[in-house]
DNA sequence: AGTTGTTTGAAACGGTTGTTTGAATCGCTC
DNA sequence: GAGCGATTCAAACAACCGTTTCAAACAACT
């Protein structure tokens, strides 16, 4: 909000923390990116420890804000619902909308989580996830016990966050025409829904589920 | 294989990289974990960044060796060669045996790539991933195009990855005795298995996706 | 035993780290 | 404009980093 030295000490640290992790960011780098006197940030922060939980938090108001949900009647169909939501958490994570850093940092505390891993968690995964799980109740049968929705959407989240966390990688797997073709968020979005729906269809058909 | 002093500094080299990162991990916290003095690394290595490199590819080639491919002829059923590689790649990612720190040293590598990275592609995940292509081809209908199994095979990889990436957020997210009951590395693969299956089935039927 | 090349050891080097200090500067009220 | 708290600044601090040094210990062969 206010363009203050406090507020791009955040950012600045936010980027940096991002792309070198918490022990090779230096203080130094945050100040000259912030363009701000080192001894800011002991002011403002106390510690490099608090700037860093700080910083977390603030990459994660900033990706919300910027790809909000869409506004949707709550009786609309929930394949509806459910589609809207993997377009939503894949711009989110893949998109290219905003500044990268933002996601890239909060990657790192879903790898190993430091203090600032539970409020995320609490704040943000938890109500998304059972945002998704509702949606998915829906379109299941209704003896469909909790752990297999949960199993299911953890199956949703992952294929999205694959190109995230792998997404360089995928890029050396795939040849350069058919990544820049074939792998935009939208269409990771779009690959998801298809085989999510394809084996909804089945698996709510044929009630039993293959051993 | 040998037990002396290159080899122990190695993997307690593995060890400390796969848990405090390249930076974060002190060459005098690698060679106090090997009990063996400071020099050793410069030694025998000449500088960290190439202990690095060569603690990665150690981690892999342990890691393969502990789980191997199981025999099985190749004229088997594509759809028992699938679930075969997906409990495979689910229990080198996932599984307790062995030790920890080798998957979370390639993890850190697929994240954020460095020069240790092409070559555990090129070793490693490309021939994985082409078993795994092949498998899907003839799962499906001749005229699926390449990309689309392409897109299919990293959703596969990607459940079984998210668990790896994830697990300690997926934890927090899971009532702990539906936790301990429902996400050892095999009924993860099972579950994987069951959802991708479900929706190659709806797939090769229908032969065109849905948009 | 003596010689040679390899491996280990304790100590030190220069450089960078997070953090602190104390003075200088700003923004404001009386 | 004097006074005062909030903020910025250059400089320094002790601690730790990767790397080097060089002598001691070892192993193997004549």
């Amino acid at each position: 909000m206010t363009d203050s030295t406090r507020e791009r000490i955040l950012q600045a640290a936010g980027r940096v923390f991002a792309d070198k992790g918490f022990q090779a960011a230096t203080v130094r780098d945050i100040c000259q990116e912030a363009e701000v006197n080192i001894a800011a940030v002991n002011y403002y922060f106390g510690e490099k420890q608090q700037l860093y939980v700080e910083a977390v938090r603030r990459a994660r108001e900033l990706r919300i804000a910027q790809v909000p949900f869409p506004k949707r009647a709550a009786d609309s169909p929930p394949a509806e619902r459910l589609r809207d939501f993997v377009h939503v958490i894949a711009r989110r994570m893949l998109g290219t909308d905003g500044e990268p850093w933002q996601v890239r940092l909060m990657l790192r505390e879903i790898l190993s989580p430091t203090r600032a891993c539970e409020e995320m968690v609490e704040d943000y995964f938890r109500p998304q996830f059972e945002r998704l799980l509702g949606i998915l109740a829906e379109l299941l049968p209704d003896d469909t016990p909790e752990y297999r929705l949960r199993q299911i959407g953890f199956s949703v989240i992952g294929q999205c966050l694959f190109h995230r966390v792998a997404g360089e990688v995928v890029q050396m797997l795939t040849p350069p025409d058919e990544y820049r073709a074939h792998y935009q968020p939208e269409q990771i979005a779009d690959h998801v829904c298809g085989l999510v729906f394809a084996a909804l269809d089945n698996l709510s058909t044929h009630s039993a589920p293959r051993t």
